[in-house]
DNA sequence: GCACAATGCTGCGGTTACCTCACCATGTGG
DNA sequence: CCACATGGTGAGGTAACCGCAGCATTGTGC
């Protein structure tokens, strides 16, 4: 393969995944959420009672940051800190009956914005689409 | 297009993304290259002679942020600083030698990255994904 | 031509999202 | 029952951004 193909696709890659980053940054702005705090509550909704350590894990972040993100949430008043019934040190993560709202009215918005990109390809292209970033996707 | 397909692709596009950042993130760092300054050097070294503000526009950041990145490449060494001889108010950025022999030698590993990134598709399905991808991109 | 606005850069100070290191409380294996 | 490991967090640091204010310069209207 040419270099230049290698780059080419590499470049439109990153240009399509900065589009798509900006989309989601301003689908959240009237919950006044960074992506990286709704990514987080998006995980502590996926599994109710997340240790903090799970969730540096899951964002790829160090322990030390998740506790950032917690306060961050927490200070929202979107997710509550317990301690972990069968381990004392730990910490969990729960929602709160407004951080179930945000998240629920989020995860609409953001994919409405999705699909507002990618109605731009037929249904086939979109298939293509999905088949083609599987193969090229490591984790 | 029902909500979860295009949740899919935006999830897959994101992952891909952020595989193929970190694998540039890797291939610079013999350098000690951010992403951001290798970026900024490339600008500089594509157009000998870019105005900061020049390279603000480039680089999609504020006239402020572009003196930044400028006295990171010109504390390496990689870039240097002069008055435009048509404006004394203008700086102009050139390449110096290291400058050139890094852009150069990292441009080298960024498309031999690239290349075994996307060697894992065959020519068809290459050419495919540019059709896609810029399809879907904005500027 | 000359006051006055516009432009280009940068010092100062602030934010966000990360980090490491050191510490404390708790848990666990000899 | 004690040494060591583990979970979270305070303190303090970095990189990459930003806006604002100020400086020099240039361009403009009269």
């Amino acid at each position: 393969m040419p270099d230049d193909d290698a780059e080419l696709l590499g470049e439109l890659l990153m240009r399509v995944a900065r589009t798509q980053r900006r989309r989601w940054r301003d689908a959240l702005a009237p919950w006044d959420l960074s992506p990286h705090q709704a990514r987080a509550l998006r995980v502590v909704g996926a599994r109710e009672g997340t240790r903090l350590s799970d969730l540096a894990e899951a964002l790829h972040i160090a322990p030390r940051s998740a506790t950032e993100v917690a306060d961050a949430l927490q200070a929202r008043g979107l997710v509550e800190r317990s301690a972990d019934p069968t381990d004392r040190r730990a910490v969990v993560l729960t929602t709160t009956a407004a951080g179930r709202r945000v998240l629920q009215e989020a995860a609409a918005a953001r994919s409405a914005d999705s699909r507002d990109l990618f109605t731009r390809l037929d249904p086939t292209d979109r298939a293509t689409l999905a088949r083609l970033l599987r193969t090229l996707s490591d984790d």
